[in-house]
DNA sequence: TTATTAACCGCAAACATTTGCGGAAACGTT
DNA sequence: AACGTTTCCGCAAATGTTTGCGGTTAATAA
């Protein structure tokens, strides 16, 4: 069925060694039998299996990606740039998605040591806690590169976004609007991107502008949001302004907001830190911080690549943001 | 390095053959050489390599799939239903895009047929004509299962929404609500996707309820159809709902929504045909026809699994849709 | 005692490839 | 004529697994 060096080589009367090593462009071989034997393999259709060739080199050319999920326009444009670059240096790329969920992250991280992957990127569940599993990869000469949802631990590769100076970039325009009460919505206070991005906006307020008013509230989810702009929309004190710390938050918000018929900016300034497509639905659009999946993972790959070019040099990399406005301040 | 079968005998005593054998429970083997290979097994952290494996079976128990792009919510889903499915039964899935670009599938495929895959699920480029490439992977016993965007041909597996029964759907409970006067927002006319769903609409008003004014244009983008909008709109016969083909098109046409503080539902009906999130996003939510790629994943790995068990029937599957309620009629 | 049978295990080939090493011509040099 | 080089190529081992076939032991039956 499939044509191998081994027909090749029969029906040109060459040995496999030979045709081997011409189709590699040997220099042992001479031109002229190298064109015969380009010629057949054109002809025959030769493609080389790849199996073997793992097998004999140790390297399966294919990285491992594991982030909780894929429908996220964060991890869609991360996908998309480690793909592309994947793509430019003959690497495949294995994703798998854990559901936020442990075990089925542990079930991939085993279907990724199966599969014998060259490195792997990681955006680890909420729940992780041990990532021994994963250390154990980079004991085996394979390159484990955390992204965004990164663990603790020192002592590994990790790239996040700069969530402290997104923050602040967001701080920072509802400053200049000279808003005075704002409701800052943010997620999960368990996780370390919530932290960061809280502790540096509250931070900025502090040293900038200590006589603005914060409310900071925790919305789990978008409707934990909406009910949070609901409830205190018809209070006296109305915020002039809220501060999303993600897409997500922000969905919920601006429910809210079309329902009380707020009128935006007028009424209500927005910002948001976001993945760049959900301010873009609404009008006015949302201004946001870009938070880029895309720079992340070209950032990712290389370091990747360093890796396995032999630096051992740990990095704890952050990607920087960039303010992206809307009509919304 | 790695734990081999060889290690393992050699430390045992046993022969390879043996080894192998009692680690797959052959019935040749002794209880207590089992015991004793599983025990050591366990210990040294046996993993077969994958790739000896491919080799030998000639068998890479991984299944492609290209799509134009991830970042799409009908793929996501399509994707995590195929994950799932493959995790389940011990597949690997190796995801590509091709950004709608036929020059990338192209080499998409060609990485394909290099690794090997099992079988090949796949959404072609808008731009696709020749699908001898994809027809030559069937050729070499590699079933190929187009999803979604599906070519025009003949013999070959297809799996897609029942596009034409969706229509009908959102035409019913159009009709329902007694709606007189519809704005009707399809996508590029050029698309298989777009003539099935308008044929569909437009036959259902022709023979449930012709004096409905339909007003049908095309929007090749959310821009084109935020301009339909707000060109149709300030007319004197304004448009009492509107109809939109896709998400893509939801958007552009809630923008001018939003922007011309038009009261939903009271002032106008909205329907639309979606994969489900979008319409979650406004106020009210958006009632939708909803268009499942969860579904259409399950389906089309059990077409795959069949194929592999040996069924060549050829089958050209719809997936139904759903009427999803939200607050816009 | 000998033949039969079951239980248990190993040899070796096969999968497709890469590569160190060695060998045979052919040619040039002393 | 003897030796050294260069050019070109093949042998064979190695990668890790699977599996048909054959072989050894011990127990049972004749």
């Amino acid at each position: 069925m499939n044509t191998t060096l081994k027909k090749l080589s029969e029906t040109l009367g060459f040995s496999i060694s030979t045709v081997s090593r011409a189709l590699k462009n040997h220099p042992d071989i001479s031109d002229d039998t190298k064109k015969k034997v380009w010629d057949l393999a054109n002809m025959m259709e030769y493609e080389p299996n790849t199996y073997a060739i793992n097998l004999k080199t140790n390297n399966s050319r294919t990285f491992g990606l594991i982030v909780p999920v894929i429908s996220n326009y964060f991890y869609d444009s991360l996908i998309a740039s480690l793909e592309e670059e994947a793509r430019n240096q003959h690497y495949s790329l294995l994703i798998l998605q854990s559901g936020d969920n442990p075990e089925i992250e542990k079930a991939n991280l085993k279907l990724c040591k199966h599969n014998r992957v060259t490195g792997l990127f990681a955006a680890i569940t909420s729940e992780t806690k041990d990532i021994s599993n994963f250390i154990k990869l980079t004991e085996n000469n394979c390159p484990v590169i955390f992204l965004d949802k990164v663990p603790t631990d020192e002592n590994v590769h990790k790239i996040c976004m700069a969530d402290s100076s997104a923050a602040i970039l967001a701080a920072e325009a509802l400053c200049k609007k000279n808003r005075k009460k704002i409701l800052a919505i943010f997620g999960n206070y368990k996780l370390s991107i919530t932290k960061e991005r809280m502790e540096a906006f509250k931070e900025y307020f502090n040293t900038h502008s200590p006589s603005t008013k914060l409310d900071i509230v925790e919305a789990k989810n978008p409707a934990e949001a909406y009910q949070h702009v609901i409830k205190k929309y018809p209070q006296k004190a109305k915020p002039d302004a809220i501060f999303c710390m993600s897409d997500e938050i922000l969905t919920g918000v601006m429910k809210a907001i079309q329902q009380l018929e707020i009128k935006i900016p007028n009424e209500l300034s927005l910002i948001t830190i976001s993945n760049g497509i959900i301010p873009h639905l609404y009008y006015p659009e949302i201004t946001y911080v870009e938070t880029s999946g895309y720079k992340m993972g070209k950032l990712a790959f290389s370091r990747m690549m360093s890796c396995l070019a032999g630096s051992s040099f740990i990095q704890n990399l952050k990607v920087e943001s960039l303010l992206i406005n809307g009509n919304s301040l």
